[in-house]
DNA sequence: AGCGATTCGTTTAATCTTCAACCATGCGAT
DNA sequence: ATCGCATGGTTGAAGATTAAACGAATCGCT
């Protein structure tokens, strides 16, 4: 924008750069650890982060809507991303049993195999692509950062297993 | 992962809760970001961002690599979306003058005043978000932090225009 | 108990992105 | 000149995500 006819409080200069280089920063940071993990096992970002919350949940198990609110993404994006971890042998659902409208999602032995498999593979990248490569305290500001966005934008949420 | 067998450098908890707010306020960020556009202005994040960099060039006029790489999109993915803007009337294809197999993209009147219209919203949506909500110092880092990250991850990349 | 409003999860279709194959042009060496 | 190869960009199909509509079960209230 050149000419400003409008009272917008535009950024300056530096929070610009800033944001353009979290734009670009976070689509190569995520295309290349999506790469990695569909090239060396065969899964995306999405369903790895989905079999990380299956792993930690008691008895390797969680509802649907827990699952999508602890990633973040829809309901709808949960059932297809299950349903394709379904197919593959790595999760298997089930009815709920204390509420007939839930069903659950449980790692199979398969799964949990698998993101022991790729997570190493996981991990080594966000470190060489992030974490290793710059301070630690500018790492913790990013931190804190992004806690503060999550928050802001999170309203009624209940489930706040999400960090 | 609870036994560890392997000699992988994980993630300690602080980065592993970095990480994780990272992950969830990013989706989430970016997903309000790109709601506000579409419901306000019938835009997509992505299209935003290809009508700014076309804004910001000697006669609103960039070559579809160039482009692509300014926002760090794969070709194919810039003239999908070059070809959704190009029949919404807001950019217009022309071959290149210098090189037979070139192409630029340029933005119309139509473009131009549709970005005018959608820039404050898309600003107020960064502003209210993200600039705003944490001190400056913090966002700077996150600059700095992503901007090292972009460069670990751009190799072959000769539009520098990037940032 | 019964009724309306919510919540849960799925489904289908539309939209967007990725992937692989492809043609045309330009470049460099011979 | 011409051959081989790299680059620029598009295409169509496959894959993933979003959006809207839906049925089923639960909850809250009376």
């Amino acid at each position: 924008m050149t000419t400003d006819t409008t009272d917008t409080a535009w950024l300056d200069q530096g929070q610009q750069r800033t944001w353009r280089a979290f734009l670009v920063g976070t689509t190569l940071l995520m295309e290349r650890l999506d790469r990695d993990l569909r090239d060396q096992h065969n899964l995306s970002m999405p369903e790895y982060e989905i079999l990380v919350r299956l792993s930690e949940a008691d008895s390797r198990c969680m509802r649907m809507a827990v699952l999508a609110d602890s990633v973040s993404h829809s309901r709808s994006r949960v059932t297809h991303t299950i349903a394709r971890l379904e197919k593959a042998g790595l999760v298997i659902r089930a009815a709920c049993q204390s509420d007939g409208r839930g069903v659950e999602a449980r790692l199979t032995e398969k799964g949990f195999a698998a993101l022991e498999e790729a997570a190493p593979t996981h991990v080594a990248g966000v470190r060489r692509f992030l974490v290793d490569l710059v301070p630690e305290e500018d790492l913790e500001a990013v931190g804190r950062v992004f806690n503060a966005v999550a928050d802001s934008l999170i309203e009624q949420n209940p489930a706040m297993d999400v960090r």
